[in-house]
DNA sequence: GCAGGGTATATTGTATACAATTATACGAGA
DNA sequence: TCTCGTATAATTGTATACAATATACCCTGC
């Protein structure tokens, strides 16, 4: 939850726990394994060519990170996620983002605003070509420059949990083509505000853009596929 | 992270490595184990009569709550908490609980706002009596049935995660006696606020209940003490 | 045929053994 | 005396063995 630091993260990409979790939470997170599927400690073991140690131990992570379910005695379940957390996340979130964008104004490097200029021209162009995977990429690193700039690690570190989790949104709703580009729009109209050094504005700004992002998933159907597995890998803006 | 059933959480006070995780939780954040202070996988385990499994499991827990600090290879450590962290909390928490607030001026129960209103009664009790150990063990409870009554898991989850977070920090400030009695009031303004089903006015409340918790804290001299493992036992209102 | 119980099996929980890594102590050489 | 390197000890990382628990199936009795 705070004092991360990048070199020694529980996310230790060396050791094989750490690789076992990360592997895992990317399958989740992709999809691979569904809601409610079952995780054997021997199955992912072999999988993977380890042992039941350090699967064991990914596994009380990813609990933590709430993406599966530990059973005492039974077993370790992918967790579901319902319309609601959804709906609870992007409440959150739509303050959250605000507060870092808000701090970000006060705090943002420079070559952290390079970054993000970059990144919104470089999105207007895959838009208009039609890289709906490149534009997804540059939507995530917009919001993680953003929770850098904040120089705040404990709310960096929540908003990018939050923002993990609901990328798993993507495996149940359609890309829209049209959110690509009211969403980096929306990016631009945040940096401007930053870049005057206009906090209120800033915050507005990105509460509202959580908002319009909710709104756009509720449109394209999140409640009616929620929960029914439609199989569907089609990538969407989940911001 | 979100999904969480009191039954099987991860918390699981029946396993060896439940409650492992449960006692050193108790023990960091009651200041047994110092700042930076080296938790030695053996020792642990001889000390609570385990083997080294549970313990490395808790461990991992621990990490992602932000309490110990595990280095590949060499060890863990327990987290300092600095005094930006506090500030930060403190922002996030502000935002967060007026939207616990919001939400629960809609969705709690009869039987939440019964016990929030004893509560308080008991808090203003206790207060004459000058019972501080009491005050404190309702202030907290004041904030989980808040937190148990905005209907979102994930909210509850979050901000229960930040509360006890900033627990630690009782270990590092003075009690106020003054302090004790604001915070009741606007406990109970809060609590008239979601009576009166005044959504506004309950998140309004709340954000200022955090921000004056904080700026009591830094009155108290947070600042000046900080990060320097005075020793002091005493209880301050963590609000 | 069905309900209840018990045994077999699969799976997780824990302990221990072994490997890899890091820290420490000590001595040789400059 | 200082520095470097090597050997040794301490500690974590991983694998495996064993224990406890839950599940499934079959068998028995009605």
């Amino acid at each position: 939850m705070t004092n991360y630091d990048k070199k020694y993260d529980a996310n230790d990409k060396y050791s094989l726990r750490g690789r076992v979790f990360q592997k895992l939470r990317e399958d989740i997170l992709s999809g691979k394994y569904k809601e409610h599927e079952e995780l054997k400690e021997v199955a992912i073991g072999e999988e993977l060519g380890v042992s039941r140690t350090p699967v064991r131990e990914a596994f009380r992570q990813l609990e933590l990170e709430g993406l599966i379910r530990i059973v005492p005695n039974k077993g370790a379940y992918v967790t579901g996620i319902t319309a609601k957390d959804v709906k609870d996340i992007y409440m959150i979130r739509s303050l959250l983002e605000g507060l870092c964008a808000r701090l970000a104004t006060e705090k943002i490097s420079k070559e952290q605003m390079e970054e993000m200029e970059e990144n919104i021209y470089l999105a207007d162009f895959h838009e208009e070509k039609g890289h709906f995977d490149q534009i997804a990429e540059l939507d995530n690193r917009f919001h993680d420059i953003l929770y850098e700039a904040c120089d705040s690690k404990l709310l960096e570190h929540t908003l990018k949990d939050f923002h993990r989790y609901v990328l798993r949104v993507r495996q149940k709703t359609l890309a829209t083509n049209t959110r690509g580009r009211a969403s980096n729009d929306e990016h631009r109209q945040i940096m401007e505000a930053i870049k005057a050094g206009d906090t209120a504005l800033a915050e507005k700004l990105a509460n509202q853009h959580m908002i319009n992002a909710y709104d756009n998933m509720v449109k394209n159907g999140l409640k009616e596929i929620y929960g029914e597995n439609t199989g569907e890998t089609e990538t969407a803006k989940a911001d």
